[in-house]
DNA sequence: GAACTCAGTATACACATGCATACTGAGGAC
DNA sequence: GTCCTCAGTATGCATGTGTATACTGAGTTC
């Protein structure tokens, strides 16, 4: 590889990580172009060598995150194959839960610009979210047929699970790591009423 | 009442009332003394005879839309109370819809401070959504006891249903008017689910 | 090895910001 | 009617901000 290039992708990502790591004290939308520059020890013009904007740099950051979460939910899919049906739901909430301590700050942008003041962000983040919903849907059509049941509405108690899951797995950044066995439980609870909730049982069509 | 602090309440007013108008553009976090000030025809300075700093103005914005919640809440309970016991998910999601909408800035406040950089900011909206959770818990088991069911875990149930209906309500406020109906349906779908999959029944103890 | 490219520097400008200080003048107390 | 209180004004300062312009020098190309 160029010698160039890969300087370059390494203030590159240099911008991006200090500016993840400002993010986590101060919120990505506090952040100023001077400030991630003078982190990354690189004067403020040279920021727009990669970057147009703040929030160009945003996206590239709500994409890695993207990626990271894919890449969990694929392995957690790959595992649970081989696991014991029941514990499919503790064991991937258990994994999503350990990446959110990994990647707190990637996190916490997330889940905070999720309905923050910039279009793009939120278009994006929410585009990412589907994608779950998505293939969180073909999960739970799977295993219902694993388990020789049927589901009134995956589509929907897919949204409700990565709803629950996102939103109080953000929590878990303000928790100490033993109040969090607590949340992974609730967590865990509410997944399965709802998973419990959308199942179509034989006896009585409607309750 | 006095003259003069019946003038400095209507100032007062005036700096809430365009902080908020501010923020529906550009988000609360990203104000400033000077721009509120100015909106309200006010000197920056006169700022501080109200308000230590911006964080403190926040505080009253959220204390503002947790009282206007609380008084939706309790008018779907009466409500309720006289409505066929089937609707009442549905009545009450749609009154908070409607809050949702004529409250936008508000709640577009309420939603993205929740996992903002400010701790108390946090602290103190987390702490309104636990209220509502509590109000919400009394409610299922009293309808539950009403149909003569019984609930596992009522007080996950309701974290659950705040969630859900708190999260996918601010999704209305990107919405145009007649796909609010279809997000609607699904709140309601989403929410159905989760009370079905926490009822107890009695035929087999543990599904 | 001369010419060129381009990531990063140096510097400067025109703002906006938080906040401190001294001031004003209507409203209330006595 | 005089004095006092205090919401709001006027002004100013130090600092941070986005961004434009001209420059440098290592790396690449031919």
């Amino acid at each position: 590889m160029d010698k160039r290039s890969e300087q370059k992708a390494k203030t590159r990502k240099k911008l991006i990580d200090c500016a993840l790591e400002l993010s986590a004290t101060k919120g990505f939308a506090a952040l100023s172009i001077r400030e991630v520059a003078q982190a990354a020890e690189v004067t403020p013009a040279a920021f727009y060598r990669h970057f147009r904007d703040m929030e160009e740099l945003g996206l590239c950051l709500v994409d890695e995150i993207a990626v990271g979460l894919r890449r969990l939910l694929r392995n957690s899919r790959k595992e649970s194959m081989t696991k014991d049906v029941v514990g499919i739901t503790e064991f991937t909430i258990e994994s999503f839960l350990v990446f959110v301590n990994d990647n707190s700050n990637l996190f916490r942008l997330l889940l905070g610009e999720r309905q923050g003041a910039s279009d793009s962000f939120r278009r994006a983040i929410r585009k990412e979210m589907d994608l779950f919903v998505v293939e969180l849907t073909e999960d739970l059509e799977r295993i219902a047929k694993v388990r020789s049941h049927s589901l009134r509405n995956p589509a929907f108690a897919a949204e409700a699970v990565v709803t629950i899951v996102f939103t109080l797995g953000a929590e878990a950044l303000d928790l100490p790591k033993f109040k969090q066995d607590n949340l992974k439980m609730r967590i865990v609870e509410e997944v399965n009423m709802i998973i419990r909730g959308a199942r179509i049982h034989q006896k009585r069509e409607r309750s």
